[in-house]
DNA sequence: CCAGACGTTGTT
DNA sequence: GTCTGG
DNA sequence: CCAGACGTTGTT
DNA sequence: GTCTGG
């Protein structure tokens, strides 16, 4: 899953990964420890935006529910996207991107750490990941315009599936352009999207220390790689 | 018909 | 807003 | 995702 | 234990 996620690059960089124009009206700050609810770029076609993490149900009445809301649709199962009613129309209209220098998971039951234990994934080769992202647009009843994002998820494959049981979707660059553009709304052609050849690409891991369990710390510190005194092989 | 949910995760 | 369960 | 609250009264 | 806020 994906609840909590760095990016340490500036935004000219993220821009000229991403070949957008169009940047935002404001810079958030570099960020270890991004938390859902918090403002964060997205990447829609040609140009990035800001939005709140967490997607703010579409039939919220007020603030108050709409922060509830997407405290609680951080993340939409791509098996399941297209249907659900908090989601399925974003997912027609409303789809982007999500940079991130890498996410943090914690360590499952079955897993090959200790239940809890923090990990930090990102790109073997420097490059930002790119979540799969819906977005959408909420205004509230005092007329305050609220941007919101969810960040889609699968089934986690490969090592990734040695430390948690699900993953966030990645696109490659080569799908990026069809995923982004609104005019394809063919349900059938967008879920056929999310079907990645390789979809733990390029990734690698490492276990940290929980300093990222609180939202209060922050710092480069939250990625270091630790050592562990007796991995726990059970593969 | 109205009321209440609408979401994900992991764990049992 | 729309669907589901009662 | 994790951390932290989870309650009421009266007073400022 | 469960919900809410960040």
């Amino acid at each position: 899953m994906c609840g909590r996620f760095a990016l340490s690059a500036l935004l000219t960089d993220i821009a000229e990964e991403f070949s957008t124009k169009a940047l935002p009206d404001r810079t958030l700050p570099v960020d270890w420890n991004i938390k859902p609810t918090q403002d964060i770029y997205i990447i829609k076609n040609d140009e990035i935006n800001i939005a709140s993490w967490g997607l703010i149900a579409p039939w919220s009445k007020n603030s108050h529910d709409a922060l509830r809301s997407q405290s609680q649709a951080i993340n939409a199962r791509s098996e399941s996207v297209h249907e659900k009613p908090t989601f399925r129309s974003a997912f027609r209209t409303h789809r982007c991107l999500v940079p991130a220098s890498g996410y943090y998971e914690w360590a499952t039951e079955l897993g090959r750490y200790k239940t809890k234990q923090p990990v930090f994934i990102s790109r073997d080769d420097n490059k930002l990941l790119a979540f799969a992202g819906i977005y959408d647009r909420w205004i509230s009843p005092q007329g305050e315009i609220k941007d919101s994002v969810a960040i889609i998820t699968r089934d986690a494959v490969g090592e990734l599936a040695k430390v948690h049981n699900r993953m966030p979707l990645f696109l490659s660059q080569d799908r990026w352009s069809a995923w982004m553009d609104s005019s394809l709304t063919d349900v059938e052609h967008i879920r056929a999207l999310m079907n990645a050849l390789k979809p733990d690409d390029h990734l690698r891991y490492w276990p940290v220390k929980p300093l990222v369990n609180s939202i209060r710390n922050n710092g480069a510190e939250l990625v270091e790689p630790i050592e562990l005194g007796e991995p726990e092989t059970l593969f």
